[in-house]
DNA sequence: TCGAAGGTTGACGCTGCGTCAGGGTCAAGC
DNA sequence: GCTTGACCCTGACGCAGCGTCAACCTTCGA
């Protein structure tokens, strides 16, 4: 006759598991002696063993007892189904492997690589890390929501980076974020460039359905400078950051 | 302005999941409207956005706050940690689907292939079922606790049973079990061949921790009619079941 | 004005035990 | 007979990451 502890000790498991196993009827409660400890025969050994057998193999606790009872066909079926799922745990992981991977190289929110390297470009350039920053959130919510899209628009983005006026306004605002105090004849000089570049052409709509008015908001919640930018812009007649409109 | 429904539909996961976020601090809780409800603003998809790369990557959510605010070195350690667990997670589960396959094969309790071929012999030479599984169940608590050890026993077992009186013993005992009520002849021969073998040779003992009387329990356990041999055992001086000992 | 759709907090459920609290029991040495 | 240490008992919370009620309030479109 075993106590629970050296049962557990045969089986390889603790005496919590045992106790477990009993809570949830997996292992029958044996009789009890005079003061209350269980007492255990070898059979309960080697019905622990072989519950421990299963759940060793991924088996969930609650198909242990049915396997156990049923016969080689369901047996095997239980098996197939079992493996299956394993693998499908394996998959999920590798591909997290691979995720993590991808934003050890990139940043941390896995953009594709044609905008890392859209990104790159801005900053070659001399873009503000501030104004890259927020270019970066931007197509993050883009991204996420049209993850095949967005490599497509890349290389438009960059033809317009050809463009020395685009350019040096990147730079101006780039100066205005980064100086502490950027003067009035600064703001007004991007606000002239701005205007002059929306004249000139419109710019090119990827969608209608995109969210412009999220990634204006994100704009606007970089600070008051921004917000700034946009009455100046207003007065001039247009309105909105990612997608400008004449007004009035 | 965003309510939780919205922000969770630009991130692509669900209102609890946002709220959850909230729960544990990985997402600030934002201003609420004069109606109680929560308004968010594009940084928060940004931020939800961020979250979610990383959870997806199986981040555990409590690191992932520590990665978002870390630097790149701190980033990249983190990163190698998290790749090393799923790699152990991958590499658990890896085991798990041989441990099945195998299980698949052979029966609930994955045996060595020795010990499968040793049972597959006895089934072969007519032993009864219900021997086998005694015997199964014998093995596998030897394999549970000297997995390496049993394989190295079972040459001697094989060699036993060139011993036509031994055959013929474990077919004495099959016809006993099967048989619903075997007359007192049939259980004296059992007797007489096992003393008869017990006092030509001494069993080799294959070692001195092994648990007998757990194995000699687990005999018992099959029910009175073991108990009823054993008990005409030691009345010609024998007990014991797996090593028996001369006594008086 | 009404109903559908969306929001709120609060709480339990799931897996497989680990761990703590607050005890009783057994065997051995003094 | 007493202490000590190793066991055993029940009961309950905790863990990760949400899903899923329940019971109620708000907003919006017809």
């Amino acid at each position: 006759m075993l106590t629970i502890g050296r049962l557990a000790a045969y089986a390889g498991v603790t005496i919590r598991t045992v106790r477990h196993y009993h809570q949830v009827g997996l292992l029958p409660e044996p009789e009890r002696d005079a003061s209350g400890y269980r007492r255990y025969g070898a059979g309960d050994v080697v019905a622990l063993i072989k519950i421990r057998t299963l759940a060793d193999a991924g088996v969930p606790l609650s198909e242990i007892d049915g396997l156990l009872r049923a016969g080689p066909a369901g047996f095997a079926e239980a098996v197939q189904r079992i493996d299956a799922r394993l693998a499908g745990e394996i998959a999920r992981r590798q591909t997290s492997r691979e995720q993590i991977a991808r934003l050890a190289a990139g940043d941390v929110a896995s953009l594709p690589p044609e905008v890392i390297d859209y990104l790159r470009r801005l900053r070659e350039l001399g873009v503000s890390e501030r104004i890259l920053a927020g270019e970066r959130d931007g197509w993050i919510i883009m991204a996420a929501r049209w993850p095949d899209e967005v490599v497509t628009w890349i290389p438009a983005k960059i033809a317009q980076l050809q463009d020395p006026r685009l350019v040096r306004l990147y730079l101006l605002m780039s100066e205005a974020v980064d100086d502490g105090a950027p003067d009035d004849s600064l703001l007004t000089g991007i606000v002239d460039l701005l205007a002059a570049l929306l004249a000139e052409a419109e710019w090119t709509d990827p969608g209608e359905d995109l969210p412009f008015d999220l990634l204006d908001a994100l704009a606007d919640e970089a600070g008051p400078r921004a917000e700034r930018l946009r009455q100046m812009m207003r007065e001039r007649g247009w309105d909105g950051w990612t997608r400008q409109r004449r007004v009035s």
